[in-house]
DNA sequence: GATTTACATCAACAATTGTTGATGTAAAAT
DNA sequence: ATTTTACATCAACAATTGTTGATGTAAATC
């Protein structure tokens, strides 16, 4: 085992814990005990309790917002925008399940200064989602509806789609959960 | 104030607290500080610290199991009983979102039996849920679709609207949002 | 009026928490 | 061959945790 595979295994490890047990409920030495090795060693691999969690959600953040400002620059429809970013949410929860989980169940638990940061940069997400919205509606792309209401259900069907990736999926699952979500939202909101 | 009175602020303040800091993070000075008393007062009020979550939840989780036994019950089509379920939803999210968020962040603090408990009603729940969409989708009210996935999507969409009601709603948002669930919920799986 | 119930404070407990320092060894890099 | 890096253990710390017992007072019930 090279020294990556080394590192990759510990915050593998401890991913998983934050995730069954929640970042307040895992403690250091519950992630020493799964790596078979002594608390103090954990400091080798991190910094403090707070920097695995810290790392994880600013990382997987930025894979978001490198997404969607991808697609934002492209000459979509808002409908082929929301199918985007669908595909997006989908892609991300399939690759690191447990840390699309943190964006959403322990970000409370960062410390001031960086909790100020992560809403910040959570805003600017959901602020590209309502402007989809905001233009779809007033393009007849889609249906009348406050945009508001519009933009928070569309992102609250597809923030739990990491539920489904934990316990390892198959390819094909995913496709399939991919095709009803996307048709639960062109359903929903086209018109 | 009545004890009555008293005893209602108490949850009150307690559930508020382990809604914003998550049940873990809160302690039981916490929630003294809030109440303006001293930590062993608290213990006038409830008898343990999970047994403030382990009440809310099964007294929730009872709510949820009355209204959807009632109306399974009725003689109603799929698609109306979808949209009962959703009425349901939004009722008790805006009666007591704390408590309904609890069903979804906290239920994992619970100690072991009762978890099982826990997870036994959820189980059973969940699988009134899937017979509604299997049943809907035999009939063909229903697009053709996994159940499965559909009865899990479905859940997902409405698990989050307590989020809408946590900083006090008004009634006509609260009718906006059951409409537009209701249209999603119609466009998006029924054929 | 007497008694029980509800509410309050203080001090203290045992356990658990994240973290550090001292110390050592094996592997990698120079 | 030497030095640096990575990994490991042990003991201990200060702080925080849920909870209890002793003790007292005000309010409600009888």
């Amino acid at each position: 085992m090279s020294v990556a595979d080394r590192r990759a295994n510990f915050t593998k490890i401890a991913h998983r814990l934050i995730y069954e047990k929640g970042y307040k409920a895992t403690t250091m030495r519950d992630i020493a005990q799964n790596m078979g090795c002594d608390v103090a060693n954990i400091y080798n691999y991190t910094k403090s309790k707070e920097s695995i969690l810290e790392q994880s959600l600013f990382d997987t953040s930025a894979i978001f917002h490198e997404g969607i400002k991808k697609l934002m620059r492209n000459e979509l429809t808002p409908k082929e925008k929301l199918i985007e970013i669908i595909k997006l949410h989908v892609t991300i929860s399939y690759e690191r399940p447990y840390q699309a989980a943190f964006l959403i169940d322990e970000w409370r638990h960062l410390s001031n200064e960086k909790l100020n940061l992560f809403l910040k940069e959570r805003h600017q997400y959901e602020s590209w989602i309502f402007d989809i919205f905001n233009t779809g509606i007033m393009s007849n792309d889609f249906r009348i509806i406050d945009p508001k209401i519009a933009s928070i259900t569309f992102l609250s069907s597809i923030r739990w789609v990491h539920n489904q990736f934990v316990n390892g999926s198959s390819p094909k699952q995913r496709i399939e959960l991919e095709v009803h979500l996307t048709n639960c939202i062109i359903g929903g909101y086209c018109s």
